[in-house]
DNA sequence: CGATTATTGTTCGAATTTATTCGTTTTTTT
DNA sequence: AAAAAAACGAATAAATTCGAACAATAATCG
């Protein structure tokens, strides 16, 4: 049972935001309406995906609709450890730069103890997590808000970046491709992940191990940029060259 | 048995706030009460909900639910309907900005069917309200997060709200004198506050009845800058004169 | 290189879902 | 207890979405 690559990528978006309907697929993925159909077909026989009328949703319990509290979800245990990992690794009184994704999100949760930090983000849900904490200052990003996952994305967004230099940017994907590449779904947040790259004196990457070998669109990165991985779980093969090569400091949190 | 994502939405909203009627369920989800109804009949065979005459509540546990609701918000039914009557007052496809404040989130909720809107906020509450409407835009300024309330203060907050010009300023204060003056907490608000309504071609404020005779420490503005009210509830004495004079127009959401 | 097969785009009728209207039932008011 | 108001649900019309059939295009193979 080999899905073509579109379907792939059509999963990929389908868990990326929970429910999609199927004019949202065909103009991401490029193809017609009927084409769309036909692989939601494939995929929903083979239960990999749950279709509505008008769109699909990734299968699991009915309770959980919020498409975003569901990825939350989706490993959880895997990206609060990895959380951990990085909160550990993060000293006092430094300034950090976070990006989008629920692995950011997880590292906001267990930064909440820390003292000092000087934290720069364009998700609202890491600046509403990090704001309970009154001995850190978060600074919000300014720009437009995307609706299914609160990020902040645009030129704005990467205008405001500009004006920071900090110590250290943690940066989530959603996924890593086996030539190196670290990819994201939508070009206007990768504008502001390159930002936030490009601002920072370290870069650490998050990514717990479900995004090894996930299909996405467009290339943030590529993992010589990279200063240090946090991962939940031993990377798959072709990773671990590349890691080496790359000068990366692997971080598992197990 | 599978949901519309619609459905899942409802259920949340029943979990939300405990007891919702069918008629704040149809203006949530933007469908009509028939369909509402519908959905509602469909979860409640399921046994996922249980409903009376006007609306639904979660099967469980109904007073705790409420309970908190109503901690949440002290004088909730005020502002929803100035809310409700803000909204009725905007139109849609034009541009807004809504700053800090309970009576704001308000307008927000009410906002929430609304097409075409692009709407500016250092409300981080506001944007993650609103930014659950795909037909809206939300632009949210770039600042420091402020602990205790999610607000967006700050040098940086000024300076982004400066680039913008929008229709209309929609502004809740903490207090309004009996001198005309409107009055907030804190300094670094204020000057949010006067940037925003210094980059709009219309300025409503919107108070309910709590705020007459509120002191508080900043001066924010003057009546006389003011082109529109809401409120729940006929403003005290030296109030109508003062309006009357300064020629605000009243909306009374009673 | 031509023929065959697989895949995608188009078109259109069927099926599903939603809005509207209106009579009935329930609740509230007088 | 009767009248008025509000909410409900059935019926029907309008709008969407679905899927099948067929044409066009791309890929594969002899």
């Amino acid at each position: 049972m080999n899905h073509h690559p579109r379907q792939l990528r059509l999963l990929a978006l389908a868990q990326e935001q929970g429910t999609v309907t199927v004019e949202q697929l065909a103009h991401r993925l490029g193809v017609t309406l009927q084409t769309v159909r036909r692989d939601v077909q494939l995929l929903a026989e083979g239960g990999l995906l749950s279709r509505f009328h008008g769109g699909v949703r990734v299968p699991g319990s009915t309770i959980e609709n919020m498409a975003h509290q569901q990825r939350v979800n989706l490993n959880a245990a895997g990206k609060a450890r990895i959380g951990q990992a990085v909160a550990a690794a993060v000293p006092h009184n430094c300034s950090l730069m976070l990006n989008i994704g629920t692995t950011t999100e997880a590292v906001a949760q267990a930064l909440g103890q820390h003292t000092g930090l000087r934290v720069i983000t364009n998700n609202l849900n890491v600046a509403r997590i990090l704001s309970a904490n009154p001995k850190s200052e978060v600074i919000v990003v300014g720009g437009v808000v995307r609706s299914h996952d609160q990020g902040i994305v645009g030129e704005a967004a990467v205008d405001f970046i500009r004006q920071f230099k900090v110590d250290i940017a943690l940066i989530g994907i959603s996924g890593i491709e086996a030539d190196g590449t670290l990819r994201d779904f939508d070009y206007r947040e990768v504008k502001v992940s390159q930002a936030i790259m490009a601002h920072a004196r370290a870069v650490w990457l998050a990514a717990d191990s479900s995004k090894f070998n996930r299909p996405a669109m467009v290339e943030v990165a590529h993992l010589t940029q990279i200063d240090r991985l946090f991962t939940d779980a031993a990377p798959p093969d072709p990773f671990p060259a590349l890691l080496a090569e790359a000068g990366i400091r692997v971080d598992l949190a197990a």
